[in-house]
DNA sequence: TCTGGGGTCCTCTGGCCC
DNA sequence: TCTGGGGCCAGAGGACCC
């Protein structure tokens, strides 16, 4: 029998500062010091981002851009560039990669790394966002704990450019009088659902007997919350995580009740994504249409056929024979498309016997 | 206030096969 | 021949994240 020796984990989180609105201000100088809100200028568009100034107005991600506009009406309003955000996340991710290894990536702007055995992280983090400052501009939040979990809470303790760790007894107790939102993974519908229990804080979700959680949540949901209140995470850092589908979807300005228009917004829809599978050398065999009503129903239909594809010809048929059975009962606010269950790198035909299933490959760097 | 686009993961359900 | 259960898979919906 061996000996337990648990090596403790370091775990760090890397997180960008307003990330889409910095990489504009580094683009328009002029820019600096004003309201600026990143966001596609539609009837129907949300915030993509805002920079610390249209911030302090309340505007915030994800906000309807009426809403924002009202808020901070002298906001500038800048389109979003993703091919200046890719090359700018690509130049500043090589920085870091270079010393701290392979990266678990979480979108352009941030990203784990597993520091576990590496002397004076502290200090190496420290130099590495102040290189990442200098030779990018970007400024980089940082968090380490002992788990994700920890390390991506205390990225957002101290934004911006913040540097704060913590273990995880001391994240138990600083955060017992908090909203159980502050947890990655619990969103509004389970705060709702906890409340309705009497849950309204971490620490009482401590307490709580997980059977009640399980009774309400299902006992792995259940287990799972309890586990995250105390903040127990024993999740690795997986740098080896693989595209698992891609989709193209479009909200319209104006809800379209005519079938033979959405037909169209389709084929156009399904070349698009084709033409990205085919540049990034990605064949499915799961079409899906998604289709959001004006009432804000969402309705997905799906199907799964026997050859990896991206020809544009075949994904749009899929596509409309889904799109015309289900025969959207009221007008249509979003239509799109996905294509899913890609073929292992290299593969070709699945056997009927043995679905395929994806190979663990290395990530691609963004 | 009126809700984008692109993803991932989880749960539930039902069909199929052994 | 019939039935039940388990495993696997696909489809659908939902929650959540950036």
């Amino acid at each position: 029998m061996g000996t337990d020796v648990r090596v403790k984990r370091v775990i760090a989180h890397l997180d960008c500062d307003a990330f889409y609105a910095s990489v504009e201000l580094l683009r328009r100088p002029e820019l600096r010091g004003k309201a600026v809100i990143v966001a596609h200028d539609g009837p129907r568009s949300v915030v993509t981002t805002a920079s610390y100034e249209a911030r302090r107005y309340g505007v915030g991600s994800a906000m309807p851009l009426s809403r924002a506009r009202r808020m901070c009406p002298h906001a500038i309003l800048v389109p979003p560039n993703f091919e200046a955000y890719r090359a700018t996340s690509k130049a500043l991710w090589e920085i870091i990669g270079a010393r701290l290894g392979r990266l678990q990536h979480l979108g352009l702007d941030e990203a784990y790394a597993d520091l576990t055995g590496v002397e004076k992280p502290v200090r190496v983090l420290r130099e590495l966002v102040e290189k990442v400052r200098a030779e990018t501009g970007i400024t980089v939040s940082v968090g380490l704990g002992p788990s994700r979990l920890i390390a991506k809470i205390c990225s957002d303790l101290g934004k911006p450019a913040g540097f704060v760790a913590m273990g995880r007894e001391e994240a138990a107790e600083r955060f017992a009088s908090v909203s159980p939102k502050l947890l990655p993974g619990i969103g509004p519908k389970s705060v709702e659902r906890l409340r309705e229990l009497g849950i309204e804080t971490i620490g009482q979700l401590q307490n709580t007997p997980e059977e009640t959680l399980a009774a309400r949540f299902g006992v792995n949901h259940g287990r799972d919350l309890l586990r995250r209140a105390h903040f127990h995470d024993d999740s690795p850092v997986e740098t080896d995580r693989v595209l698992k589908s891609r989709s193209n979807e479009r909200t319209f300005d104006e809800d379209v009740d005519s079938l033979e228009e959405l037909e169209q917004v389709l084929r156009r829809l399904a070349r698009e994504l084709c033409e990205g599978l085919e540049r990034r050398g990605k064949r499915g065999r799961n079409v899906a249409i998604k289709v959001r009503l004006d009432d804000w129903t969402t309705v997905t239909r799906a199907r799964t056929i026997d050859t990896f594809t991206h020809d544009a010809a075949l994904v749009t048929e899929i596509a409309l024979e889904l799109l015309r059975a289900y025969a959207p009962p009221r007008p249509v606010r979003l239509l799109g498309v996905r294509v899913a269950s890609f073929e292992e790198e290299g593969g070709g035909t699945p056997s009927p016997v043995a679905p395929p299933r994806n190979a663990a490959q290395l990530a691609l760097p963004l």
